[in-house]
DNA sequence: CGTGGAAGTCAACAGGTGTTGACCGCACGG
DNA sequence: CCGTGCGGTCAACACCTGTTGACTTCCACG
C-alpha cells in the first residue's frame, strides 16, 4: 500500500487545482466553468488538469464530493431540532462553497443532479430514519426537509432575492425552526 | 399603431421559434441551449432566429416572460389559501415550461436571475401584500413562501429526488397546504 | 556525475459557438 | 408584366472549448 508514502510534489498542485476548481464550479455551474480558468486560476497550464484528473467531468465529482456534516438529531430536545439544523446549513454555506457547486451546476448537469441525489439518499435519508420508524415516509420526510434547505438556498444564494439576502442568519433561524420541525414532526394525514 | 395590422405571414415562424426556446430552455437552460438547436426543432436556419430576436440574450427574454397568473387569495377562507396555492403551483408548472426555464437558465445566468427577482417583486410580493399590512414584513414572508415553492420545484423537476417525484399531486397539496399556511400566517418573533 | 522518471510547458487538433452579410425566390401591388 | 420587398437560405467569420501528444525542465537516487 503506497497511501502512506511520502508527500509528492505534485499535491500541492492538485489540491491549488481543486480549490480553483471549487470556486469556479460554485460562481459559475458546470457549463461555464472552463478548464482553461480553472488552470488560470491556479497558475497551471490546462493540460495539468487533465493530467490529474483525466477530464472535465472527473474534475467536477472531485470537487463536488463534500459531507454535509449534518449533526445527529436524535439527542436534541425536540424543540431544538429544528433550529440546529437551519443553524448548521447556514454556517456550512457561509463557510464552504460545495453546496452553491451543486445547486448551480445540477440545474443542467446530469451527472450533478445524481450526485445530488446520492448525497440526499446517503446523508438526510438516514438522518432522518433515525426519527420516524416507518421507511417510506422517512424518506418523505426528507425530502420535504431537502426541499426546505433547497428553497432556501435557492433564494438566498443564487436567485438572491433582496427580503433573503437581507434577513440575517438569527433571523433565519427564527423563521425556519418551527418551520423544519412543524415539517419533521408532521406525517401524512390524506388519502390512501 | 400598426398592432391591429393583418397579421403578417412570419408571425407563425416566430411563434414556432418561441416555442421551440422554450422547450430547449426548459430541458437545458441558458447556456446548453444552442441557436442552432432552438432553428433545428423550429425547422428554419439559425440566421432568422438572429433576424427575428437579434440575440440568444434578447430570445431568451422573450422566452421567458411569463405570468405565475397566482389566484386572488384575499377572499379565500383562511384555512385554504395555503393548499390553493399548492395546487395552482402544481397545475401551472405541469402544463407550462416557463417555470423550469427561469430555475434552468437562472443558476448560471444573471439576467435570467435578474428576471426572477422581477417576477417575484411584481408577481408574488403584492399577492402577499395583500394578507398583510406592513410592507417589510409582507416582502419577507413573500419570500418564504417563494423559497416553498422554489424548493418543491427543484427537488421535484430539477434534482428530481425520488420521494419528490412519487408523491402525487393530492399528497403534495395535502403536506404544502398546512406548509404554506403556517408561512403566511406567522409573524417575526424574534430580536430587534 | 548522469540517468530515469516525474512535473510542467507548448502548440495544435477537431469540433462547436454566436453572429454576420451576401444571396435567392416568391407573392403582391403598380 | 415588372420590380420591390419580405421571408428564407447559405457559407463564412472569429472565437472558444475539451483534449492530446510531443517536448523541455527539474529533482532524487544510484
Amino acid at each position: 500500500m503506497t497511501s502512506a508514502s511520502r508527500p509528492r510534489r505534485s499535491d500541492a498542485t492538485r489540491a491549488a487545482i481543486l480549490n480553483a476548481a471549487r470556486e469556479r464550479f460554485a460562481a459559475d455551474g458546470y457549463d461555464r466553468t472552463t478548464i482553461r480558468a480553472v488552470a488560470a486560476d491556479a497558475r497551471i497550464d490546462p493540460a495539468m488538469v487533465m493530467r490529474y484528473f483525466g477530464s472535465k467531468q472527473q474534475l467536477f465529482a472531485a470537487a463536488a464530493d463534500f459531507d454535509l456534516r449534518i449533526p445527529a438529531i436524535t439527542g436534541l430536545p425536540p424543540d431544538q431540532v429544528g433550529s440546529g439544523l437551519a443553524a448548521h446549513f447556514l454556517d456550512r454555506w457561509e463557510d464552504s462553497d460545495s453546496l452553491q457547486v451543486m445547486l448551480r451546476s445540477a440545474a443542467t448537469n446530469e451527472a450533478a443532479a445524481e450526485h445530488a441525489r446520492r448525497i440526499f439518499a446517503e446523508q438526510v435519508t438516514p438522518a432522518v430514519a433515525a426519527l420516524e420508524p416507518d421507511p417510506e415516509e422517512a424518506a418523505a420526510l426528507a425530502a420535504l426537509v431537502a426541499a426546505q434547505l433547497i428553497g432556501l438556498a435557492m433564494c438566498r444564494y443564487v436567485l438572491r432575492l433582496p427580503p433573503v439576502v437581507a434577513m440575517g442568519r438569527e433571523e433565519l433561524v427564527a423563521r425556519y425552526g418551527p418551520l423544519l420541525e412543524s415539517v419533521l414532526t408532521s406525517r401524512r394525514t390524506g388519502t390512501r
